[in-house]
DNA sequence: CAGGGTCTTGTAACCGGTATCAGATACCGG
DNA sequence: CCGGTATCTGATACCGGTTACAAGACCCTG
């Protein structure tokens, strides 16, 4: 009758009740090697009234594995992060394995917590800017697979990102089919990958075309205060007739500012975000939806393969992505789907 | 120096290359007992030609501790989990232990995953309508501390919630205040513990005020499609004068059913949530917002202590809400602040 | 110079499992 | 009836650290 055990009992404690070796407790447990229908009642029932549960700490180490999974995102504020994390959870959970999270929230120790996760998972997922190549090649010279996500992939690590150049061109030439013709860009070119391919995109998008685009983007970080403020300095100079913005908080945030400061969206200037977060939906903003879920999914995918010793070359996944159009970019003909 | 080594390395071949024991080694590495300069020289550069980082599975289980908590959710969607998740990993990381999640999914399998957990952890919050109680209280027998989060605590277990009661009652009479008489409630109070919170403050304040309360709420899930689905249900009959839900996710869904169903919001019927996500902001909803980082880590703090081995009574954490009043509950004299 | 104390270090017993290897038992056919 | 083989089981060496205990080296004092 299953005793409330402080969690003293061992497999010796098993073995010792039962009359058997700790080996055939083992055996019993895991099902390894046959044993006899009257051992392994003896031994269930051991178990069964001393409470057992066997140690995942002396499991894994007997293994020498951890059965878990890392990701190191830089902060899970914002529904980008979130949805990858999920994503990727879920997968993982299918895969049988257990997944630590760490955000760095830029800490300056962040280097070494992610060294210090690295030794308690079997494989990594290292997600945008978080920390510096080195320490990510360092950590896969030490076995440990790793996959990068929404990141260039340093030495030989897989990756996964959403697609941005093509998807960047497709808004850009909608906007000019709009009639728009003097742009700005707004997002953290240097902090994200992400934004820098957007921004060439973008750019090239507009060269294409024949249009002179900006030198360079506004660069702003990647939340709505930035883009409430960015808003202001607009304001106080020529309006553009388009805003395209790294990502749906600076665009919400931007969309913000011209309300409070009296310009119209989109009727003196259109705005565009990125990521479809669900706020973008309740604003009308135009975007570029990617798949949060499944780029997390398909990193623990890849990692799971790569634990299990696959030595294939690196493999880089790029996963497409939508243009969703509202109605921050201009009127359309039809009403509005979705 | 510094040989990339495929991590075969082990504290013994540190030891017999610094021509010291393995003792000795463990000493320098941890500082336990001084170490004379010469002899730490020797480790330390044994160390570094080597490589060496000592296996977190071969230290913990020495420790007989994991470093790490668990914290499990039903899932991730929505920013609600989100930010707990968030204000709980951040407490957590900065206590020195990190942080394992499970998403239940609403799998069957859950009570296992969840139990499977708490064999790799050293204390696990459990969040919402997870598992049963059943399960928390085995795992709280086992001797692994266990933290609740927005639900009620079964035996000794301390628990985190925010205020729901008095915040409905708020609330509600806000909405008393702009005339409403005829009211609605929507969520799945048996579901979700704090539905059932804000149902009952709800109807409280209604009986209070001599108002016929409903009978019972509109049971219905707490996405936003189940809001959508409810603003048919409600237009095919008599609208009333305000519907209060229990969170911001059904609340834009009613919103958006109705705006599709030309029923105007606020004019002919207001609408309310509950956590104040981003997305309310853009949709100018009323809500009461909630801390829900604050949440997570008043639960990683909770967890701190009794790991550490505290012995008190259960604690009970109620944390505060504050009143965002919005344009979805009528129309205010001043402009809105946000 | 002997005796006692302090400092440093090594030996070995843990932590709690897994798995190899070999011994014991039972069963088989010739 | 006996050797050979298949089955089951136990003893034990791991996995990779931490740490109690004891021993050796050294210094100091009476």
């Amino acid at each position: 009758m299953a005793v409330a055990n402080r969690d003293g009992v061992t497999i010796r404690d098993v073995a010792a009740h039962a009359g058997v070796s700790i080996a055939t407790v083992s055996r019993v447990l895991r099902g390894t090697t046959p044993v006899t229908p009257a051992t392994r009642d003896r031994v269930l029932a051991a178990v069964a009234e001393l409470g057992f549960r066997p140690s995942a700490l002396g499991r894994f180490l007997a293994e020498g594995r951890h059965a878990a999974n890392g990701i190191v995102f830089p902060d899970l504020s914002g529904p980008y992060y979130a949805e990858v994390v999920l994503g990727y959870e879920e997968m993982a959970g299918e895969l049988g394995r257990s997944v630590l999270i760490l955000s760095t929230h830029g800490r300056d120790a962040a280097p070494d917590m992610v060294r210090e996760l690295a030794g308690r998972v079997d494989g990594l997922v290292v997600l945008g800017r978080t920390v510096s190549d080195d320490v990510i090649e360092e950590i896969a010279q030490r076995g440990i697979p790793v996959v990068v996500l929404a990141r260039p992939a340093p030495s030989a690590v897989d990756s996964v990102k959403a697609e941005n150049d093509e998807s960047a061109r497709r808004l850009t030439e909608h906007l000019l089919g709009h009639g728009c013709r003097r742009f700005v860009f707004l997002g953290d070119v240097n902090g994200s990958t992400d934004s820098m391919e957007r921004w060439s995109g973008f750019r090239a998008a507009l060269e294409r075309a024949g249009i002179t685009a900006p030198d360079e983007p506004r660069g702003v970080g990647l939340r709505e205060e930035e883009g409430v403020r960015a808003a202001d300095d607009l304001v106080a100079g020529e309006l553009p007739d388009a805003v395209v913005c790294a990502n749906d908080e600076v665009a919400l945030g931007l969309m913000e500012g011209f309300r409070r400061a009296g310009v119209d969206v989109p009727g003196r200037v259109a705005v565009t975000g990125w990521d479809d977060v669900m706020a973008a939906r309740y604003a009308g903003l135009t975007t570029v939806r990617q798949p949060m879920r499944a780029l997390g999914a398909h990193a623990a995918r890849l990692l799971d393969i790569r634990i299990r010793g696959d030595a294939e070359p690196p493999r880089h996944e790029v996963l497409p992505t939508e243009l969703v159009i509202r109605d921050s970019c201009g009127p359309h003909e039809p009403g509005n789907p979705d």
